[in-house]
DNA sequence: ATATGATAGTTTCGTTTGTAACTAATTACA
DNA sequence: TGTAATTAGTTACAAACGAAACTATCATAT
C-alpha cells in the first residue's frame, strides 16, 4: 500500500516511461517477431523443395500423425479455420498427397488420409522440421528449454481465456 | 535399434514415435498459435476501437516513442519490411495521424512523427497493450517470467543466425 | 412425412500481403 | 565531371486470406 505505484522495479529494464512502450520489450511483439523468423525459415526449407505452404503442410502433419481424419477434424487439430483447410486439402488432393473418401454413414464428412506418395514427402520432411527445432532449442539450456515447455502451456492457456472473455 | 517400433497404441499417447512429428508438441507450432490468440486478442482491442490495423498501430508504437524517424528506420525498428511500412504510412496520414516533412539535405527521404491526434491516439492505446500483457504475464510466476525474457532473446538470436545461413 | 435447425464443406468477394518493377535522389568512382 | 551503382520510397500485380453466403446432408420435432 505504501509503495509508489509507478516505480515499479525498473532496475535492470532499460526505462520505460509510463506513457510509452518499449515495442522491442512487449511481450506479443517479441512473440511475433520470432514467430515470423522461424515459420519462415523453417517454411522455407520445403517450400523450395515440395512447393508446398505452411497450411499444407500443416495438414500432412497432422495426418500424418493421425490418418482418417475429417477436415474439420483436421481444423480443430491444426488450429486453421474450415476454409483455410479445406483450400489446402483441395491443392492436396491434386497434388496427389492425400486421398479422400467418402464417410457411407454421414455423407457430408469425408475421410482423409496421406497417399502413398504424401507419406514419402512427409517422411522426408519431419526429420527437417525436427533439426530445425533441435537447433533452435540448442540456444536454451535444459533449465530453460524444460521452463518454456511450461511457459507456452500456460501463456496459451491464458491467451485463450483472455480471448474468450470479450 | 532393437527398441520395439510398433505399439499399436497411438491413441492420445503423447509419445512421439521417431518417424512422426506431434505438431502440438512442435516448438513452430505452439509459438505460431501462441502469437496468433495474443495478436489478434490485442489488435482486437484498438481495431474496433480506432479502425487501426497492426501495421498501422506499430508504425506508432514507434514514432510514440523514437520521433523523426524516417519510413526506412520504422521498418528497421518495426521489423517491417519498407511496402508495408509505406502503405501504413500513407494510411496514417491520410487518417491525420501523423506528419511528414521532406528532410532538407536528402530529399528522398521524408521524416515522421505523431501529430497531435495521433498522440492522442497512442496516449490511449498504451496502457490497453500494457493491461494486455500484464493479465497475459500474470499466468507466470516471477522465475518464469524472468526465464521467457531471457528465453525469448536467447532464441530470437539463435532464429536470426538459422535464418542467415542459408 | 415434413418443416426447422444444425453441421460438413465449398465458393465467392473484398481486403491484405509479398514480390518485383519502378521513380527519384544520392553516392561512388573513373 | 559523367556514368554506374545504391538507397528511399511508391506503385502494380498476383497470390493468400477471412468473412459471409451458399450447397448438401443429417438430426430433431411435431
Amino acid at each position: 500500500m505504501d509503495k509508489p505505484a509507478d516505480k515499479p522495479d525498473l532496475a535492470d529494464a532499460p526505462d520505460e516511461p509510463s506513457g510509452m512502450l518499449l515495442l522491442e520489450q512487449f511481450l506479443p511483439y517479441r512473440l511475433s517477431v520470432l514467430t515470423n523468423t522461424v515459420s519462415s525459415t523453417l517454411a522455407g526449407e520445403y517450400q523450395a523443395r515440395f512447393g508446398m505452404s505452411v497450411p499444407q503442410w500443416r495438414v500432412m502433419a497432422v495426418l500424418g500423425r493421425f490418418p482418417d481424419l475429417s477436415a474439420s477434424e483436421v481444423a480443430e487439430k491444426t488450429a486453421m479455420d474450415k476454409v483455410m483447410v479445406s483450400r489446402a486439402v483441395a491443392a492436396l488432393i491434386d497434388a496427389g498427397r492425400i486421398d479422400r473418401r467418402m464417410d457411407d454413414t454421414d455423407r457430408r464428412r469425408s475421410v482423409l488420409r496421406l497417399s502413398a506418395a504424401g507419406r514419402a514427402v512427409y517422411e522426408e520432411i519431419v526429420p527437417v522440421a525436427r533439426a530445425y527445432e533441435r537447433r533452435l532449442l540448442a540456444a536454451l539450456n535444459t533449465d530453460d528449454s524444460v521452463a518454456l515447455d511450461r511457459i507456452l502451456t500456460q501463456l496459451q492457456a491464458r491467451a485463450g481465456q483472455l480471448a474468450d472473455d470479450r
